[in-house]
DNA sequence: ACGACACATAAGTTGTTGCTTATATATTGT
DNA sequence: ACAATATATAAGCAACAACTTATGTGTCGT
């Protein structure tokens, strides 16, 4: 999978409002389905398509104890999203171009 | 306009490959919709509809020239995108949460 | 003023997305 | 084994998104 379909699939995942709630409710911590069920207004088949669609994209890792399924943030998920605004780097103001510094030590 | 809305444009326009793949091409300078309409495979009215959406989320500009119309990136169109990123530095390897201070430069 | 050119907008069509309800699968406790 | 619980998948539907062609608007050159 090259960086651009990975670039897609992030873009697409984060693109509504939902998904992007959902992910920053797990940025809180670690959460079962049924958690995040109880803390949207939508039905639980909507949040384990939302938690499908952000796991597609590498967003989330999935976790099984028991009858419940935890979700919870995969850091290094963001990292194509990071790529892709390093790429345009040269369009920020100079001094923000030390992300390649960062990025570089991430890849570490 | 608030952050929510402004970030919530930028992933909706940034979602369509398309739309992307304009904005790469407008970062390597500036273009009129006609240069556009030439390089990629899409009918005319199809490439002022992707520039009108880059435009409403604030990732380029347009600038009129007789008849021409040019379009350029807006180098801080991408900042909803990177406080988005920032928000969830927590979740980055540690030595990366130092985009902080980055951010901090660049409001400067 | 008029024709040509560059672009934007309108209207219509088709595929996709995000939701719903209904049902299937997996796990637990009794 | 069975009922209850937690989640995933299927099917259907309404809203939306991305394109098309047709047309409107603005600018230039003659």
């Amino acid at each position: 999978m090259n960086d651009v379909v990975a670039q897609d699939r992030i873009f697409q995942a984060l693109a509504d409002p939902s998904r992007r709630a959902i992910f920053e409710s797990l940025t809180r911590g670690e959460a079962a389905v049924k958690d995040l069920t109880a803390r949207f207004d939508i039905s639980q088949p909507a949040v384990s398509q939302h938690l499908a669609a952000l796991k597609g994209a590498g967003l989330v890792n999935r976790r099984r104890d028991g009858r419940h399924v935890y979700y919870k943030v995969e850091p290094r998920g963001i990292k194509p999203l990071i790529d892709w605004l390093a790429h345009y780097r040269a369009f920020w103001p100079e001094h923000v171009a030390r992300l390649d510094q960062l990025l570089e030590r991430m890849d570490k």
